[in-house]
DNA sequence: TCTGGGGTCCTAGGACCC
DNA sequence: TCTGGGGTCCTAGGACCC
């Protein structure tokens, strides 16, 4: 299905600065000044931080050089979920097909809306206006024809803002801004281009696809050919599932036993499949994150021959792969360990198999979907639209197999 | 600047199958 | 004995994103 807008009707709604607006929102003593959520790497700034440099993902000591006087708070996780929550609940009862990407971000299409809702840009500036009298947060909001230009448009708005690209503008928009704002460009892709002369938009538009397949590869450089004339037939999907789940820990620099690393082991097996059978999925592919005493990075896999949420057959496998890896842990030391499960699938599906598919009985159907929801949460119910919808990717098992 | 924690997608080679 | 043409799945690593 090519998806291509004739109006700007798909909105990204992102909010700013997340962690540190929640801070700020709880705080009044922390409103309008440089608050950074930490402690060590930075988590999130606040913009009156980030006007001083600091950004995500930088080193503590460093953020504390460029901004001496900002505070730093610990994260409170559980009140940004909370506030997450909240938002989405806006965003959900706004539109029939809402994409959550992250915790502060989701896509909206509201095409056909109009008559109800009004126009996108209404829609827009009411959901701006409701997450900040209800939740209390600042949301930016990005208008355009594609998820593409709709995200680099919320990217623009920043901070606090609405920013709509009316279909025929998207050229004019995009081509004057640096290669780095499009979707998929970082250091690396970014630096390639420089290597060429490329540093705009509009100077990557007007070569060749082949040309920048040739600098970037193949995949990549027919993605970025296609962001930069503002094709991205990329459809909003609602309620995507996750595809892997995965937890990791640093370790410091100092050694550390078998045993004290076998106790990391276990706890880090503990939190993800407490997380995948709360969220009623089941993984087949165990994968064991490595960062050794350099800091360079290696990952071991292992695919099971059935998929599972239990802690036993798991953490066997993790075992197994790091123990292979114990005389190079020993030479070189282990900085991080992590443990990730993916090639997920819902654990539902005996559920699913009850489905009165041949009865098209709109009743029954109801009935189900109510009795999965009860048993498995909400979670699991996307998983159910999108069968539904009749999506062919969806894993779906045979009456045979076990489980 | 000595380094968090959570993810996604792509590439490439090898094993294996018909 | 040598080899076509089509494919799937698994593993490891890299780039990127929030």
């Amino acid at each position: 299905v090519f998806v291509s807008a004739a109006v700007a009707s798909i909105l990204h709604a992102d909010l700013d600065a997340f962690f540190a607006s929640v801070e700020q929102r709880d705080d009044p003593q922390l409103r309008g000044r440089p608050v950074i959520v930490g402690p060590g790497v930075v988590l999130a700034a606040s913009y009156e931080a980030r006007a001083f440099g600091v950004r995500s993902a930088m080193g503590g000591r460093r953020a504390h050089e460029l901004c001496p006087d900002a505070i730093v708070v610990a994260p409170r996780f559980s009140t940004y979920v909370r506030a997450s929550r909240a938002v989405f609940a806006i965003l959900d009862a706004a539109a029939p097909t809402v994409e959550h990407v992250s915790i502060d971000e989701a896509f909206l299409d509201v095409r056909g809306l109009e008559a109800i809702s009004g126009s996108p840009a209404e829609i827009a500036r009411r959901l701006r206006a409701r997450v900040r009298q209800e939740v209390g947060l600042p949301l930016s909001v990005g208008v355009a024809t594609t998820k593409h230009l709709a995200k680099v448009a919320s990217g623009a708005a920043k901070p606090d803002g609405l920013l709509v690209i009316a279909a025929g503008d998207e050229q004019a928009f995009l081509h004057p801004l640096p290669v780095q704002r499009l979707w998929g460009v970082g250091a690396a892709t970014a630096q390639r281009l420089r290597a060429h002369g490329i540093v705009t938009v509009g100077q990557l538009a007007a070569l060749p696809e082949e040309l920048v397949m040739g600098m970037v590869g193949r995949a990549a450089g027919r993605r970025l050919h296609a962001l930069a004339h503002n094709r991205d037939p990329r459809p909003v999907r609602a309620g995507r599932g996750r595809r892997s789940v995965g937890s990791q820990r640093a370790l410091g620099r100092g050694r550390r036993s078998p045993e004290a690393l076998d106790a990391v082991a276990i706890a880090l097996v503990d939190r993800v499949t407490r997380r995948m059978r709360a969220g009623a999925r089941l993984g087949r592919t165990v994968v064991l994150r490595l960062r050794f005493g350099d800091f360079s990075r290696a990952s071991r896999s292992r695919t099971m021959a059935r998929p599972t949420a239990a802690t036993a057959p798991i953490l066997t496998v993790v075992r197994s792969l790091l123990a292979a890896e114990r005389e190079t842990i020993e030479r070189r030391g282990l900085t991080l360990l992590g443990v990730t499960v993916t090639n997920l699938e819902s654990s539902v599906t005996g559920a699913q198999l009850e489905l009165p598919l041949d009865g098209h009985d709109p009743a029954a159907l109801d009935t189900t979907v109510d009795a999965i929801r009860d048993r498995f949460g909400t979670s699991a119910i996307s998983r159910a639209r999108l069968l539904q919808a009749g999506d062919r990717a969806a894993p779906w098992r045979q009456p045979g197999d076990e489980g």
